[in-house]
DNA sequence: GCCGTCTTTGACGCAACCCTGACGCCGGGC
DNA sequence: GCCCGGCGTCAGGGTTGCGTCAAAGACGGC
C-alpha cells in the first residue's frame, strides 16, 4: 500500500485529502506544521509527500531542503502562491512538482500518481532482493524461487508465507504473526493453516523435507528461516 | 551535456524555447509531428521531451505512449488546455509533469530541471529496445512484432499489454498493476479483461497457444513473460 | 448510414488451490 | 509407563480462478 505524508496546516484541506486518498487505497499520515512533518518522514518513510509551502513554524522551502537531506522521497507542494519565483524556488530546492490552489482534486491525484510511479523501480529498491542458500535462491522483486537450475512454482499463500520468512530471515517470526500477515488480522490461532502450509514449502524446497535445514520450527513460538 | 527534445507545432514557442535552452546549455533537437518526434526520439535518446499536446498529426497523448512502451525519459507535457480531464489523461498516459500555456519560461526550466535531476540516477541503465525469444521478437521503439520474418498485426490494447510485460521481462507482474497500467488506475478487479486479452497475445505469438512458454499465468497472483 | 474492427461482457467447464478433519509421531510431565 | 499437547502428514470436498468461446456494444472509416 502507499503512503503519503499530508503536510498542510489548514484543517479542511487535510481533511478532503485524508478522505479522498483513503478512498483510493492510500495509507495517511498527517502532519500540521514543519517541525512534526520531518519528524513523522523520517519515522514513517512515506512513499510520496504532499506540502504545503505555508506552514506556521517554518519555511515550506525548509521543509523541502530537510527532507533533501536525507531522501529522494517524491515531493509534491501545494501553494497559494502563483509567482513564478516561489515555484522556480521550490522546484530547485528539490521539489518534484508544484500545484496551485485551488486545485482540483482530480489533477492532484494524477500527479500523484505520476509522482510515485516514477519513483516506483528504484524507490523502495534498499532491500535486498536476492536470497540464495545452498539448495535454492529466492528473488523477491520477481516473486520467483529457483532450485536445481528450475523455477519452483509456488501457489499465492505458499508464496507470501515465504515473503514474510525471508524478509525477517535469521529471525523468530511468531505463529500469530505468520497468520496475520499470511490470511489477514483477523487471524491468529489457526495454527494448523501454518502446519500444511509448511510442511508444502519444505517439501517443495527443502533437500530432506522431514528434516529441514532452512525453515526450522522453534516449538510453541514459531518459525524461522535460516538462509 | 543534456539532451532536450521539444516537440511542437508551433514555430514561436519552438524558438523561443531552442534559444532559451541553448543559453542554459542544452543540447536541443526539434520536432513539429508526433510521427517525426518518435523517430527522433528512438534516433537520438533525449534526456527529456517537452511536449506540446496540440500536433498536427496525432493525438499528443499517443505520442506519450509511444515514448512510454520502451522509455522512461522525462516528458513535461505543454498545452493550451486546462481542463482537469486533459491534464489526468496526459499524467496518467505517462507524463511526467503538465505546464498549461501560457507559461513562464523561468517556471518551465525550474520543472525541467527538477525533471532531469530526478531521472539522473537510474539515467545510466539503457533501455532495451529489442526483446527475443525463440519464437518472435519485440521491437519496443518501433512497436513491431516479427514472427517467422513477418509482422504480427496487434490491437492497440494488446500492445500496451505486451509492453508491460516485456518491459518486465522475467519479472511477475501483479494482475493490479497490469489492468492499471493498461486499463487506466481506476481498474484493477476486472480480471476477466486480463484472461482475454492474455489469451490473444498467445494466440498470435506462442507456438502452442494452450501450452504457453513465454506468457506464463501465475495462477491467483499475475502473469510473467518469460524470454 | 453502413460495415469492419476492437473492446467489453457473460457463460461454462475444468483444473488448481484452500480449508478441514483425522491420524500418527514425538517429547515432557506426572 | 501412561497421558497429553504440539507438530507433521495425508486425503477429500467446496470454492475460487483461469481459459475459452460467443455475442453484444463502441468506435472509426468509407
Amino acid at each position: 500500500m502507499t503512503r503519503v505524508l499530508v503536510i498542510d496546516d489548514e484543517p479542511q484541506i487535510v481533511r478532503a485529502l485524508v478522505i479522498n486518498l483513503k478512498a483510493r487505497e492510500y495509507e495517511v499520515d498527517a502532519a500540521h506544521d514543519g517541525a512534526t512533518a520531518l519528524q513523522l518522514a523520517a519515522a514513517r518513510h512515506p512513499d510520496v509527500v504532499v506540502l504545503d509551502l505555508g506552514l506556521p513554524d517554518m519555511d515550506g522551502v525548509e521543509v523541502i531542503r530537510g527532507l533533501r537531506g536525507w531522501t529522494r522521497v517524491p515531493i509534491l507542494v501545494l501553494s497559494a502562491r502563483h509567482s513564478s519565483d516561489e515555484k522556480v524556488e521550490a522546484l530547485d530546492a528539490g521539489a518534484d512538482d508544484y500545484v496551485t490552489k485551488p486545485f482540483g482534486m482530480d489533477e492532484l491525484l494524477a500527479r500523484l500518481r505520476a509522482a510515485v510511479r516514477r519513483a516506483e523501480p528504484t524507490g523502495g529498491g534498499e532491500d535486498e532482493v536476492l536470497v540464495e542458500t545452498d539448495g535454492f535462491t529466492v528473488d523477491l522483486a520477481a516473486k520467483k524461487v529457483r532450485r536445481h537450475g528450475k523455477d519452483v512454482r509456488l501457489t499465492p499463500t505458499e508464496w507470501h508465507l515465504l515473503e514474510v520468512l525471508v524478509r525477517n530471515a535469521g529471525r523468530l517470526v511468531s505463529q500469530k504473526q505468520l497468520l496475520q500477515e499470511v490470511w489477514g488480522p483477523s487471524y491468529g490461532t489457526e495454527t494448523n493453516y501454518l502446519r500444511v502450509y509448511m510442511a508444502q514449502l519444505r517439501r517443495k524446497l527443502e533437500a530432506d523435507p522431514s528434516h529441514p535445514e532452512h525453515f526450522v520450527t522453534e516449538p510453541g513460538m514459531g518459525y524461522r528461516f535460516e538462509r
